[in-house]
RNA sequence: GGAGAAAUGGCAGAGUGGUCGAAUGCGGCAGUCUUGAAAACUGUUGAGGGUCACACCUCCGGGGGUUCGAAUCCCUCUUUCUCCGCCA
């Protein structure tokens, strides 16, 4: 959410800066700049009627402490009208305040300068590539025939469990699966981010916190019967650890990774792209989260795309980052790079990871601030990873390096899964 | 699930209808003292709205109500604790 003073004061800045998302933001931008200026007068109007009822109150107590209680009577009788007042105010007031907030919901952030223009994913811009695509035989195969063929994957038994889209793995699938996990958190954790286990089910107001809601209501599980929603990323339940949290300065960076599944309705799409791995309801992944100082956290930004880097130079699969155009850019997010996997034997990119800076966007909605060097509060800036999920990775793995004996272990796995070839 | 108790500032903990945004202690910050530190002493120390700055307004778990006036009384929800039951 942006801050309503800064809306107030870059109103022109923030509309030709959405422009970039394809979203002509001036209706809604001068509709807010009039609802808050509605809203602060009527608050002023009813401050003032507070006030004066505020101060007729104490009146009626000392007069009745010193026992003229004649006179409390009579200031008693004008009263009633200051309560009129305040009350119709009050009611005014928290309709103007609702209609602003609604609104407030409805402006996504302002994307940084370096996002490319673009309308979808075709103008993301391609700014990394690293990693030999491997000759493949001619007659490999895609990933969800070898999960058949060397049993590890079964697509059809998670239907009758469950769904589509909520595959079981097997024997080595499901150790390799868990192997990644371990090498994952390990990596994060050298590098300085503390390892979190978290609730998979989040409140409302959490879901309000990172900006799942209202905007994506439909892309979450909702369990109805308790009012929480399954997370669809560890993003969720780690950054609202902070949600109404005001940190001191020192206290920065912070730098968290969670584990966690995560849960996806994802409704409306079919055929080849969403076979085996590529699309599932839900898939473990693990993140990444800092909350930064405003003036680090694009040097944090920086930080986590070469850590990202690392697992994936590790794992020897050949990538590419794109930096996200506008129209590509998801609503919460400033700046965001993508890390997609080539699968050989789909011959197409696999989304794998997707690094973002939120800036104060989220910390807006979060109430996360900092106290800087005056004593002042101040927004902290938010950023999040993943590192990695799982599916992708692992259809990339099983894609990229099979061989004719059968799939070959990435050599920094071996030690996590405890054997080095899946035949 | 049943019975009871409770929820106050960073923490602990007073406050049961009026001058309470809230005693006191601890912690934090600043100063005095000291070569420096500790101790001691003095001062200061919640958040948000609003204003050029003041004034002023809101907030004592959330929501609603009673009252001229609510941290204090009533209703409701949530959470925590104790006892009982059930259970990984």
């Amino acid at each position: 959410m942006l801050q309503l003073q800064v809306v107030r004061e870059e109103k022109d800045n923030i509309i030709a800066a959405l422009q970039k998302r394809n979203l002509d933001a001036a209706p809604l931008l001068e509709k807010v700049v009039l609802l808050d200026e509605k809203r602060r007068t009527l608050q002023t109007r009813l401050d003032n009627t507070l006030a004066e009822s505020n101060k007729l109150s104490k009146e009626i107590g000392m007069l009745f402490k010193s026992g003229k209680a004649q006179e409390a009577n009579v200031l008693k009788e004008k009263t009633g009208g200051l309560k009129e007042e305040s009350k119709s105010l009050g009611d005014e007031l928290s309709a103007v305040a609702g209609e602003l907030q609604d609104l407030l919901y409805q402006i996504p952030n302002i994307p940084n300068a370096l996002v490319p223009a673009g309308t979808s994913e075709e103008d993301n811009e391609e700014v990394f590539r690293e990693g030999d695509i491997p000759t493949l035989d001619t007659n490999a195969l895609p990933h969800w025939e070898l999960a058949k063929k060397y049993d590890i994957i079964d697509f059809e038994l998670g239907v009758k469990i469950t769904g589509a889209g909520f595959p079981v793995y097997k024997g080595k699938g499901a150790k390799l699966q868990r192997a990644l996990i371990a090498y994952f958190l390990d990596k994060n954790t050298a590098a300085g981010y503390t390892e979190m286990q978290v609730p998979l089910l989040v409140n409302e107001a959490s879901g309000y916190g990172t900006g799942q809601l209202p905007d994506k209501e439909g892309q979450m599980y909702h369990i109805g019967a308790d009012d929480l929603y399954l997370i669809p990323t560890a993003e969720v339940p780690v950054t609202n650890i902070f949600r109404d949290v005001i940190l001191n300065e020192n206290e920065f960076p912070i730098q968290y990774t969670g584990y966690t599944p995560c849960f996806r309705r994802e409704a409306g799409s079919y055929g080849a792209h969403v076979r085996g791995l590529n699309r599932l309801h839900q898939f473990d992944k693990v993140e990444i989260v800092r909350v930064e100082h405003p003036a680090n956290s694009y040097k944090a930004l920086d930080g986590m795309v070469e850590h990202v880097k690392s697992i994936l130079r590790e794992l020897q699969l050949p990538y590419r980052i794109l930096r996200l155009c506008g129209g590509d850019l998801g609503f919460t997010a400033a700046l965001t790079y993508d890390f997609e996997v080539f699968s050989t034997a789909q011959d197409r990119w696999l989304e794998i990871s997707s690094v973002s800076n939120f800036e104060a966007f989220q910390a807006n909605r979060l109430k996360l601030r900092y106290r800087d060097e005056n004593g002042k509060t101040q927004l902290a800036h938010t950023l999040n990873g993943s590192s990695l999920a799982l599916p992708r990775v692992l259809a990339g793995i099983l894609e990229n390096c099979q061989t004719p004996k059968g799939i070959k272990i990435p050599d920094v796995l071996v030690p996590y899964c405890g054997f080095n070839i899946i035949s």
